[in-house]
DNA sequence: AAGCAAGTTGACATATATATTAACCGTTAT
DNA sequence: ATAACGGTTAATATATATGTCAACTTGCTT
């Protein structure tokens, strides 16, 4: 499995776990105290995303972050 | 939890189960393809690591991604 | 003591994630 | 039609992860 995969397996179980919250991105990218764009950029597996933004989506979504990264 | 926290309690992950392995910080890196110095200082938690080494590090250690960041 | 292996650390360069701002596209509601 | 909302995308700036190279420490071995 290539990295873009990868960006773009936990960009969709992001976006699923925040729907299924009923959250929009900028509800989400609010809390994380970071910019909408950069959650869509995300979402959408353009970006290979730090553990730093991991870490506060976990907390931004009530799971933990091995639930972000968990798509092998 | 501090972002700081995270990054050591990765980093000691990441060491804990290489040295199960029996695998040197070289050794790895060789494999993952980046330098010693970049293992090393994930290790000590002086980085906020992305899911592109995080992905290299789980295939030379024969471990999911999950497992690496298993630490909340 | 000298040599080696494993790991740490520093300095500078480069690549890239994210910040910032703003324009844009679809959809839905008025 | 148009206004609002959710999301996407582009451009430039900034911050920082990693690359690269090298010096260093510590522990082990001879």
């Amino acid at each position: 499995m290539s990295e873009q995969n990868i960006y773009k397996l936990i960009g969709e179980r992001i976006k699923s776990i925040r729907e299924n919250k009923g959250l929009t991105q900028q509800q989400v990218s609010d809390e994380c105290d970071f910019e909408k764009s950069t959650i869509s950029r995300i979402e959408s597996g353009r970006t290979n995303i730090t553990i730093k933004n991991l870490y506060k989506l976990s907390k931004a979504l009530g799971v933990k972050i091995k639930d972000l990264v968990d798509v092998e």
